[in-house]
RNA sequence: GCCGGUGUGGUGGAAUUGGUAGACACGUUGGAUUCAAAAUCCAAUGGGGUCAAACCCGUGCCGGUUCGAGUCCGGCCACCGGUACCA
């Protein structure tokens, strides 16, 4: 038996007080820049699903170590959010120190499992030192015209006086409640800034072709950008002076038209109801206003609305169309009204239906059931007649460009980005607000701009932030006399974690500015990274967000890449030993501190690697971790009962080799667990054998070091060598695994029915007519044997009829 | 609902390009060791069938392509992640 905690106390802090994972500053060296997705520091503390990522990555690092390169590995704390808010209004303490708190806890927890980060470069995204260059980046958004304040809609409930998160929120019948309390919330307008992110969306879609990223995060962003391409198209309202204009992917149907619907926010629809409608548009608003957009599209069964008491023009025909309003119309959809076409799209045949409007039908298939949406000839279209969708589309856009009523256009589902939160705990937008209406910025000489220390965080009821009781920190007066007051909203926790990973490279002993001749030389020198791993639930905000970012930050020449994350890998859950998700409410969370105690950092390490496939789900089991235990248990005898020997010992050859080759290959693909059986499938070997050479002992030592770091290291040292975190990785020898004979199996018309064991060399002629044993005859006899196939080294197989 | 994923023995999983399904572990059973036990070491272990073999069945379900499908195609089912203010 090895004693766990005398070893891994001891390792740990010889690396620490070593600094010998400090990132070296050595050029010369290739570089890797290995990233996790930094955690929320949650109250909870580490839970067994946070070091799986955290593990590949440093089993992949101190690979990479020894394969000489230069490794840039860090870790810090993505620390502003909501849970330290709540945690604040409740209790009247501050977030800070709670915050504090949870880090130095999460930092132990971390510690404790031996991981190989530079602590040196450790960043905290609620570190004024840090917040200093995300309000730094803000200012460079808002210069560039990217950031700027408009009225967004968001879940205010009126009974709690705050805007919800939409986790906060519950559907109740239909309708959106507060999770505390189940008082109605609304979509309400309020104040916002917004971050232009859509201006960036063709290049977000098309710089994806370039990365090394899962095919389905990369469809997830593209389908989250969500191009369409179509056209606007402009309708006159009838008796007034007004128009509007909708986007079609569908410019084709014109002709079908015989409606439009506005979004019940639309800003025409108070201009446009009629005085006999008014009253009944108005409920209808409000009772919108209580729906998710969810509820309001793709959950909505039975259509809604209303109509306005107005006409629009069809620009194509003069044919005057009824304008009505329904929730299933979104304002933060394309431009928030359509061209409704019934007979060819199922949602507007679903509402004419209901509401008896007309359908005419304009393209030639069956519409008699449901909407027609196919391609077909085009009928009752005028000069569309007889044509197909795409010849259609492309005519009529020309009509609408020749005739100045709309025009080809390119739609992104892809939103405005709401960068504001009515939070304390976040972020202080660097921004005044002067009561002659202007907006100025905070001078960079005045970051960063800090939360004010405040005795009692709570809101403010009226949906601004608890800073806005902050009186000292809000009120400033200008030189001139003329009075302001800071900005009150907060920035979500997006912000800091959109650019931490420039934070980690900056970060030498405080933060060089990004600008300056050192930071461009750090900058060009690590990025982008290279391996990145989290968890799959960020695929499309963090890293979409981040992108944008990283972008932006391209275009004003502070970072030389066009992307920031090169390869990009997803590791999967952990569960709960009844296959659920862990949960508090659940009480099957697995705290990684008893383990460590009980079993040992190395085992938790290796365990957490032989469950399965990085990036696949799989329950916890204690008996699995006993396994792993007993796998050490094993290494550690095997140098006390094998002689550890100078001599060559040819019966281990053949296994070595392969193994140093499978973990190898394994190790660079994040295959861990196939490469730990591998390793097992050596032990069993040398448990055989009884002999170690000691060049295979410090091989091995030195393959199974990035995942059990801690007893290898006290293994390599009884052996009397330097330590393993730097030293050379194994190489195989090819030649090694070349077998002399092989097995080749043997089908018949696709079953096997006899195995036959042939020379490496036998021609393909041989092993076909060797593959006829009389096992095999038993089965061709009375049979013509139509076709004998050979895969080289593999089988034979033989069809008969 | 929409977008993305997953489904293989009693259990976790392996099979990297269509080529021996179940590597390696866990568990179980048997043996060795021991006064005895734990630990350790060795062996067996998908299901049916048989004294043993032969043989049959088997990768969520239904169908297809192929000499050959866990792998490819079509249609389902169940579960998981995301759905823009949890991050």
């Amino acid at each position: 038996m090895f004693n766990h905690k005398e070893i891994e106390k001891k390792w740990q802090k010889f690396w620490y007080s070593n600094k010998t994972f400090k990132t070296s500053s050595d050029d010369s060296l290739p570089k890797q820049f290995i990233l996790d997705m930094f955690p929320y520091p949650s109250g909870a503390g580490l839970h067994v699903g946070h070091p799986e990522g955290y593990t590949a990555t440093d089993i992949y690092s101190r690979l990479k170590r020894m394969q000489g390169y230069n490794v840039l590995h860090p870790m810090g704390w993505d620390a502003f959010g909501l849970p330290a808010e709540q945690y604040a209004i409740k209790t009247g303490n501050d977030p800070r120190d709670f915050t504090d708190k949870n880090i130095a806890t999460f930092k132990r927890q971390i510690q404790d499992l031996g991981f190989s980060y530079d602590w040196d470069r450790e960043v905290n995204t609620t570190d004024p030192n840090y917040f200093k260059w995300t309000q730094w980046i803000f200012k460079k958004l808002y210069e560039k015209g990217l950031a700027e304040i408009g009225y967004m809609e968001v879940n205010w409930c009126e009974e709690l006086g705050t805007v919800l998160a939409n986790e906060e929120v519950l559907n109740v019948d239909g309708k959106m409640v507060s999770e505390v309390g189940e008082f109605p919330v609304i979509k309400k307008p309020m104040k916002q800034w917004v971050l232009k992110i859509t201006e960036y969306a063709e290049r977000l879609l098309n710089d994806l072709d370039e990365l090394d990223w899962p095919e389905s995060t990369k469809e997830m962003q593209r389908n989250w950008i969500g191009k369409s391409i179509g056209a606007k198209v402009d309708f006159k309202i009838k008796d007034h002076d007004l128009s509007f204009t909708v986007f079609t992917t569908r410019a084709d149907t014109l002709f079908g038209s015989t409606y439009c619907v506005l979004a019940p926010e639309h800003d025409l629809v108070q201009f446009i109801t009629s005085n006999e409608q008014k009253l009944e548009v108005e409920k209808y608003i409000e009772f919108a206003k209580g729906k998710s957009d969810l509820e309001r599209t793709e959950l909505n069964k039975d259509k809604t609305g209303v109509f306005t008491g107005a006409y629009a023009i069809n620009p194509v025909n003069g044919k005057e169309v009824p304008i009505w309003i329904s929730d299933y119309v979104l304002s933060t959809y394309g431009t928030g009204a359509i061209m409704a076409v019934p007979g060819h799209d199922q949602r507007d045949y679903e509402f004419a239906k209901k509401f008896d409007l007309e359908i005419v039908k304009v393209l030639d298939g069956d519409i008699s059931e449901e909407a027609f949406t196919g391609d077909a000839l085009h009928v009752n279209s005028g000069f569309l007649d007889g044509l197909g969708k795409e010849e259609a589309i492309a005519k009529m856009i020309e009509f609408l460009e020749e005739n100045k009523v709309g025009e080809a256009y390119v739609n992104y589902k892809l939103r405005d980005w709401i960068f504001s939160r009515q939070r304390f705990w976040g972020e202080p937008f660097p921004v005044i607000h002067w009561e002659d209406g202007t907006v100025s910025l905070v001078d960079d000489k005045d970051l960063p701009l800090e939360l004010p220390e405040m005795d009692n965080i709570r809101p403010t009821g009226t949906g601004e932030s608890p800073l806005a009781n902050a009186k000292e920190w809000l009120e400033v007066i200008r030189e001139d006399g003329v009075k302001g007051r800071r900005e009150t909203n907060t920035m979500p926790q997006w912000a800091g974690s959109c650019w931490y990973y420039i934070g980690y490279i900056l970060n030498e002993d405080g933060y060089i500015n990004p600008e300056s001749e050192h930071g461009q030389k750090l900058l060009k020198k690590w990025l982008p990274v290279d391996l990145y791993i989290g968890g799959a639930e960020h695929s499309v905000l963090h890293l979409l967000y981040s992108r944008f970012w990283h972008k932006v930050l391209y275009d004003i020449g502070v970072v030389h890449t066009k992307e920031p994350y090169f390869k990009l890998f997803h590791q999967g859950m952990i569960l709960g030993t009844d296959g659920l998700r862990m949960s508090k409410s659940r009480g099957n969370v697995v705290n990684p501190d008893e383990l460590v105690e009980s079993h040992g950092a190395d085992t938790f390490r290796l365990y957490e690697m032989f469950m399965g496939p990085l990036e696949g789900e799989k329950p916890w089991s204690e008996s699995g971790v006993d396994g792993a235990r007993r796998f050490l248990e094993r290494v550690w005898r095997m140098f006390e009962f094998s002689e550890c020997t100078d001599e060559k010992v040819l019966e281990l050859d053949k296994v070595y080799h392969q193994t140093v080759k499978k973990v190898t290959a394994d190790y660079d693909n994040l295959r861990f667990n196939t490469a730990i059986s591998q390793m097992m499938i050596f032990v069993n070997e040398v448990y055989k054998i009884k002999k170690l050479p000691r060049e295979y002992a410090v091989g091995f030592l030195t393959m199974l070091n990035p995942i059990a770091p801690h007893i290898t290291e006290e293994l390599n040292e009884k052996l009397g060598n330097d330590i393993l975190a730097y030293s050379k990785w194994p190489e195989y020898d090819e030649s090694k695994l070349i077998e002399s004979t092989i097995e080749v199996v043997i089908q018949v018309n696709g079953k096997v029915r006899d195995k036959i064991k042939v020379s490496a060399k036998a021609s393909d002629d041989a092993v076909k007519e060797a593959a006829l044993t009389e096992k095999v005859k038993s089965f061709t006899e009375g049979k013509t044997i139509v076709k004998v196939i050979y895969v080289k080294g593999k089988l034979v197989s033989i069809v008969v009829k």
